[in-house]
RNA sequence: UGGGGCGUAGCCAAGUGGUAAGGCAGCGGAUUUUGAUUCCGCCAUUCGGAGGUUCGAACCCUCCCGCCCCAGCCA
């Protein structure tokens, strides 16, 4: 076990599993992680691909990965492939576990040919807007379909003619015979199959009919002897229609589903309806655009794997309804990066700064370390000479109190260099700054002044001849409000969520493919997959935490 | 006004009859050649509300209030 497993929080499921160990009620743990194949993994998904794993690890058992591909109308090959890779990415692995629901067709088939035996399934031939009517309301039952009793052998062989493909879509439904006055809408005489003519990504054209959910998922349970089967909340209503399969059919197993409450972010939508429809309404480009909360956007943009893991631990899982502060999440991913990313130094909105007293053509190498905290990472060489690129942000003409950066006549640290002194603003015909005369001081090479005079700041920097021209895409929440309406989402959409700058990095990012380094003074940032040695892109992944920003927003 | 759930700090979340863990955020302070990191300290006399049981209640009982989910041939 791993320090991460073992750190593994404690929470009602783990506690239910924990007793039914204990009490020998199951030998070991199966669970099983069962995604549809109509979209991306998202960070929702990372709760339940934890949790399932997490436990199958934790307790020594196993965790199938289960596609639930009963719809072949929103199903994708290209789906089933990102599913995969992504799980792997997050650091799972179902080993030989690799199973479908329509690897079982043929099984749920013969049990419902088993149910319509024992005159527990019927097959209505009401119209969709006939069998909504007579569903009844909230609190009003519903009606009896006027095909309720028809024989099982009438039942028999419309189920067998449906199969065949007799019928076109929506003709004719199977449907279970329980309850249509229960309070549990579930109960009224749920559908177990419909007509599809659809090519399903696996099984092609073989079928024509689709078992629904409810009438797959426990049995594909039971069939893979799984004995915890966790969902979230919105299928607590499900339970007893799960159960009362597994009591009137002669499956291998009885498993039990539990419930969780499924993560909710601020500032962030985590429904494949809402994310599909931002990938095809080109709100954003594509799945894997840095924007999204899906686990290739995450990964694309520089998230680690355990910062995602780390985030899911911290949250915890309940039955409670929440909404997680986004900043949790900034928070995880921050503290994984911190002891991993080398430092480097990148200017966002290049300043220039000329220092007048440095001789004209030369240039000198200084040393910068490549992990505050971790000597082992060693060191590496940066230019200095005449002409270097500061922040735009570290300069302020009329610098307001608590403002300690450069401004005419203070003099703060070039970091790994020297001090230097402003005496003189270029501005353009438009008033805005666009070059600083200063003058830095030899006697404190490396950083430090001789005499001891101390500054208030230190600064990054980079040497305008020889620093990379880069572009960094800074993103920001991809909706403006904590909590945008998800059925009209567009209304929220962000509209400066990507910020596109060029700016100048250290040559040792020539190669464009470092791992997520953190540019000192700004966040943690990745080579974008569209970066290259000759047109360097990085995705910021992070800030750091700003307080200056902070203090300048409160008005000083 | 049917059925199923859930309410503990600004946000997550432990706690399940013995006197409110932890994390995030926030706020102080120390260290700092990143206004980062790190480190210290502060941050719920009270658990949605009101009654009741008990020596003792966030935990048990009663009533009330609020929020979420369900009326797909989606999952």
């Amino acid at each position: 076990m791993t320090d991460e497993t073992i750190e593994a929080g404690r929470d009602f499921i783990r506690d239910i599993v924990a007793a039914d160990l204990e009490s020998g009620r199951h030998k070991s743990v199966v669970t099983r992680f069962p995604p549809e194949p109509n979209g991306y993994l998202h960070i929702g998904h990372a709760k339940s691909i934890c949790l399932n794993f997490g436990l199958a690890r934790e307790f020594g058992g196993r965790c199938n990965l289960r596609f639930d591909d009963t719809n072949p109308t929103k199903e994708e090959q290209e789906y089933i492939d990102a599913i995969k890779r992504d799980v792997q990415w997050l650091g799972f692995d179902w080993g030989k576990h690799l199973y479908h629901a329509s690897d079982y067709f043929e099984q749920i088939y013969d049990w419902a040919v088993l149910l319509i035996r024992d005159g527990k399934a019927y097959v209505d031939d009401q119209t969709p807007d006939e069998m909504r009517l007579s569903r009844g309301t909230l609190t009003e039952p519903g009606k009896n379909s006027p095909w309720r009793d028809r024989s099982a052998d009438e039942n028999a062989d419309l189920f067998k003619r449906m199969r065949a493909g007799e019928f076109p879509n929506g003709a004719r439904v199977l449907r279970a015979k329980i309850d249509m006055t229960s309070g549990n809408i579930n109960l009224r005489d749920p559908v177990l199959y419909r007509i599809l003519h659809a090519n399903h990504p696996r099984t092609g054209t073989a079928w024509c009919i689709y078992p629904s959910y409810d009438f797959a998922h426990g049995q594909s349970d039971a069939i893979e002897h799984v004995t915890h089967s966790i969902c979230t909340l919105e299928f607590e209503d499900h339970r007893p229609l799960y159960e009362w399969f597994l009591d009137n059919l002669p499956v291998p197993s009885h498993p039990h589903q539990y419930e969780f409450a499924r993560l909710n972010i601020t500032a962030t939508l985590l429904s494949k309806r809402v994310l599909n429809a931002l990938v095809t309404g080109k709100h954003v480009d594509g799945w894997d655009d840095p924007r999204m909360p899906t686990i290739a956007g995450l990964r694309r943009r520089g998230v680690p794997a355990d910062a995602i893991r780390d985030f899911i631990k911290r949250i915890g899982v309940a039955k409670a309804n929440s909404i997680v502060d986004s900043a949790q999440f900034d928070f995880s991913v921050r503290e994984s990066l911190n002891k991993t990313a080398q430092r480097r130094m990148a200017v966002l909105r290049p300043l220039k700064v000329v220092l007048e007293n440095y001789p004209e053509g030369e240039s000198e190498e200084l040393e910068a370390v490549n992990h505050p905290d971790d000597p082992a990472a060693g060191t590496r060489k940066i230019k200095f000479g005449r002409e270097l690129y500061i922040e735009a942000d570290d300069f302020m003409e009329i610098p307001p109190k608590k403002f300690f950066r450069l401004s005419p006549g203070s003099e703060v640290r070039l970091r790994y260099a020297y001090f230097i002194k402003c005496h003189e603003v270029k501005k353009n015909a438009a008033g805005e700054v666009i070059e600083l005369r200063c003058t830095y001081d030899p006697a404190t090479k490396g950083g430090n002044a001789p005499d001891g005079r101390k500054v208030k700041a230190t600064m990054h920097w980079v040497s305008a001849k020889q620093s990379l021209p880069a572009e960094l895409r800074l993103y920001n929440p991809l909706f403006t409000k904590p909590d945008p309406d998800g059925s009209n989402f567009a209304a929220d959409i962000n509209p400066s969520s990507l910020e596109v700058l060029q700016g100048r990095v250290e040559p040792a990012l020539a190669d464009g493919n470092a791992a997520v380094i953190q540019f000192e003074r700004q966040g943690y940032f990745c080579p974008d997959i569209e970066s290259k040695s000759g047109k360097l892109v990085f995705n910021r992944t992070v800030g750091l935490r700003d307080t200056w920003a902070k203090v300048a927003a409160s008005g000083g």
